[in-house]
RNA sequence: GCGGCGUUAGCUCAGCUGGUAGAGCUCUCGGUUGUGGUCCGAGCGGUCGUGGGUUCGAGUCCCACACGUCGCC
């Protein structure tokens, strides 16, 4: 019996609702996975947590590694211990940091790139060690490895997909990533190839390496992932590649523009075998959350949610608003008339606006529950409508109410 | 009463030898998709204490006054 196992329960369309079963519990999906890269969703109890709704976290292995290191995890016992969290957890495998910390070190890039900006410009993340040091980049790439320096004081370190999966054994999530490359948006179609290609390469060795820890494998599952950037035979290529592989799951990670998300995401999907989990790395945004469930993704991570409330953006039924706005500041109505959040009933728009512009912590918990609390209703709501046969209504007058 | 210093954006302050003004913060508004994010970007904002004078031209030099501040009788 393996410690991670998947099952499909209901189906509209592409869509589907399932029972993702792990040591530490059990995830219902489409599930919303709250982003705790440090071993903490940034300002949420882990009760609260659980009072929003959340199921399952996600922490990071590149943070994690550096501070406070992996065998102060390993020694409190794991990630759950450690953290005080008695739900299952995830652990990013450190390669997308290989882009934060590499192509988009210093750079107003993201995974997304809007419209225009695609494309062209090169971005790519292997430098030589001239290129680093002019550019100030974090990280450079070669075939067996990424070397990177800490953001944190400038110390040198190694991540190879071995090194990569020895972390996460000692970290102990119930599921962790292959180490992969997360490519730049800008990077043109060869680099992509190439990147891709040796993601694969290393996703193989992610997976031998971790099949040859029979303690871990009894109690962490292992997911592979997708890559290709936007382009769709990339995506086809690369699906094809990971879903022979025997992991547990598949990951879709990689950059693409908001246009080309659905096309490099069908590609994807139509070539990863239906009986296994799939996880959306990176995503999303409310709408970007009901698109990966109608094109049969089960679960997501995002920082969105807790990014844009503690900068004072909150998620409504009619779109987004920013609290610091001074027209919000003598508004006394709930944060989100149609969306009252537990824990969250009672605050007034004015009340946070208040706490967010005068630097209260408060506020930002605050407004970071409202969000999470919010995309995980959003994403529950979505998988009764999938097991109701009304997910395309759902989907539909979601859209138009947020978009309006 | 005498003397010194000060008075420039809402706040705290830069503006050399004269060429009609800048910064940081605040404020207003954007941005943020596997968290290098109490971050990033843009914008609004001043008849330079008042009144005279010198000069082609004064925030800059001169005089007087007002206000603040420190010191001395």
């Amino acid at each position: 019996m393996k410690p991670v196992n998947f099952k499909v329960e209901a189906r509209a369309g592409r869509a589907r609702t399932g029972v993702l079963t792990t040591p530490h519990g059990v995830i219902e999906t489409p599930a919303f996975v709250p982003v705790a890269t440090k071993a903490n969703v940034k300002g949420i109890l882990p009760e609260t947590l659980k009072e929003l709704g959340a199921q399952v976290a996600l922490a990071n292995t590149y943070h994690l590694y550096l501070q406070p290191g992996e065998a102060v995890v390993r020694g409190a016992g794991g990630l759950n211990a450690f953290m005080n969290w008695n739900g299952p957890t995830m652990t990013d495998s450190g390669g997308f940091q290989v882009f934060s910390l590499g192509a988009a070190y210093g750079r107003s890039i993201t995974k997304i790139a809007k419209g225009e900006e695609n494309a062209r410009d090169a971005g790519v993340a292997v430098y030589d060690e001239g290129v680093q040091s002019q550019h100030g980049q974090l990280a450079v790439i070669d075939e067996e490895g990424v070397t990177f320096t800490s953001h944190l004081d400038g110390s040198l370190h190694r991540f190879t997909p071995e090194r990569s999966v020895e972390i996460q054994h000692a970290l102990g999530a119930d599921i962790f990533f292959a180490f992969d490359e997360c490519t730049s948006p800008t990077a043109d179609y060869e680099y992509q190839r190439d990147a891709m290609r040796r993601t694969h390469r290393w996703a193989e060795r992610s997976l031998k390496a971790h099949r040859q820890n029979l303690h871990a494998n009894k109690k962490q599952g292992i997911f592979g992932i997708v890559q290709g950037g936007r382009y769709e035979d990339l995506r086809e290529e690369s699906a094809k590649e990971i879903a022979s592989m025997d992991f547990d799951g598949y990951g879709i990670g990689g950059s693409f523009s908001k246009e080309d998300m659905m096309g490099a995401l069908q590609a994807a999907v139509r070539h990863l075998p239906e009986e296994k989990p799939r996880h959306f790395l990176g995503i999303g945004e409310p709408g970007d959350l009901l698109l990966g469930i109608a094109e049969g993704m089960d679960t997501f991570d995002c920082v969105a949610a807790t990014r844009l409330g503690r900068h004072g953006t909150i998620y409504t039924m009619q779109g987004t608003i920013n609290l610091t706005n001074e027209q919000y500041t003598n508004d006394f109505t709930p944060l989100d008339p149609a969306r009252i959040v537990p824990g969250t009933e009672g605050f007034t728009r004015g009340y946070v606006s208040h706490l967010l512009r005068s630097g209260e912590m408060l506020g930002q918990v605050i407004a970071s529950m409202h969000n999470l609390g919010f995309i995980l209703k959003l994403v529950d709501g979505a998988r009764e409508a999938i097991q109701e046969g009304r997910f395309g209504a759902y989907r539909e007058a979601f859209v138009r109410s947020y978009a309006a």
